[in-house]
DNA sequence: ATACAGGTCTTAA
DNA sequence: TTAAGACCTGTA
């Protein structure tokens, strides 16, 4: 059991943020989350956060999980308000990290996201890992499901995906997985690329358009100027942009700006 | 009932 | 190059 102390952390905010689908809350100002094929636990009180897991654990996979040694003070503190849809914005979601998150996981995941809602993106998911996931124990006996494997979604066929209500984009998935188990799209190689050529790369792939690439080059290769543009953000956009959003203004972390107006957007009742 | 959810693909001009 | 239209499913 680790304790660390962080400002600007929000476990709760960054659970309904939308980028991470397998972290759930399991009781008051207590979470869960399955990734890295771990299963983690763990407890906030005002800046006191509680790891349920090993000293070493902790270093070598949460805490570059979390994003836990970037300050994201100068982030929140560039915004003034001179803006003031902004700075409401970050106000309000001023805990939230950007995850730093599985390249697979997050591409299949974000391939699943197209129009749909987190509530169903989350139960598809779940599905998905309990019907083609390992199943595993932690050390106290809890059960979980590892995400699935290339190879364990590359040998599903589009039918039997479909038994996990993903719909049409079952389709996208079973190509996308066969893309990748015959290495034509190289998953380590892409975490060596530019922003420009990983999103390129990225978009050959089945069922990955210019929204879902956006967001496995922010989610996951760790981009953190990526802009995805969804349905909220566009909305925003042209309510309170409409001659166009400062994007010099935050060069280096726009995709930290956008995920503090996507959350407001979607949590804040603004608008 | 009809529209909409963190869009993408195909087809046609 | 751009613009419809189709596409699974659950919820309001």
């Amino acid at each position: 059991m680790i304790k660390r102390t962080s400002c600007n952390f929000s476990i709760e905010q960054i659970c309904e943020s939308g980028q991470c689908f397998r972290m759930t809350r399991i009781e008051e100002n207590k979470y869960a989350v399955v990734a890295q094929g771990k299963y983690l636990e763990l407890e906030q009180k005002e800046e006191e956060i509680i790891f349920h897991c090993s000293e070493d654990e902790y270093t070598h996979v949460w805490e570059r999980y979390f994003d836990f040694n970037t300050d994201y003070k100068q982030f929140i503190e560039s915004v003034t308000n001179k803006d003031e849809y902004l700075y409401r914005a970050v106000q309000f979601g001023k805990g939230i990290r950007i995850l730093e998150q599985d390249i697979w996981e997050i591409i299949i995941s974000f391939i699943i996201s197209q129009q749909n809602n987190i509530k169903r993106i989350r139960k598809c998911i779940e599905t998905l890992c309990e019907t083609y996931g390992e199943k595993k124990y932690t050390a106290e006996g809890k059960l979980y499901y590892d995400f699935p494997t290339v190879s364990a979604l590359a040998n599903a066929t589009e039918e039997e995906l479909r038994a996990c209500n993903l719909g049409y984009r079952s389709k996208y998935i079973v190509n996308t997985a066969n893309s990748i188990k015959r290495n034509e799209v190289d998953l380590e190689s892409l975490k060596c690329m530019s922003y420009r050529a990983a999103r390129e790369t990225l978009m050959r792939l089945s069922g990955i358009g210019e929204k879902v690439a956006d967001c496995i080059c922010l989610f996951s290769l760790h981009h953190l100027d990526t802009f995805p543009v969804d349905t909220h953000i566009r909305k925003v956009l042209e309510q309170y942009y409409p001659k166009g959003f400062p994007y010099d203004t935050y060069m280096g972390y726009n995709g930290i700006i956008q995920q503090y107006i996507f959350y407001y957007d979607l949590k804040g009742g603004d608008r």
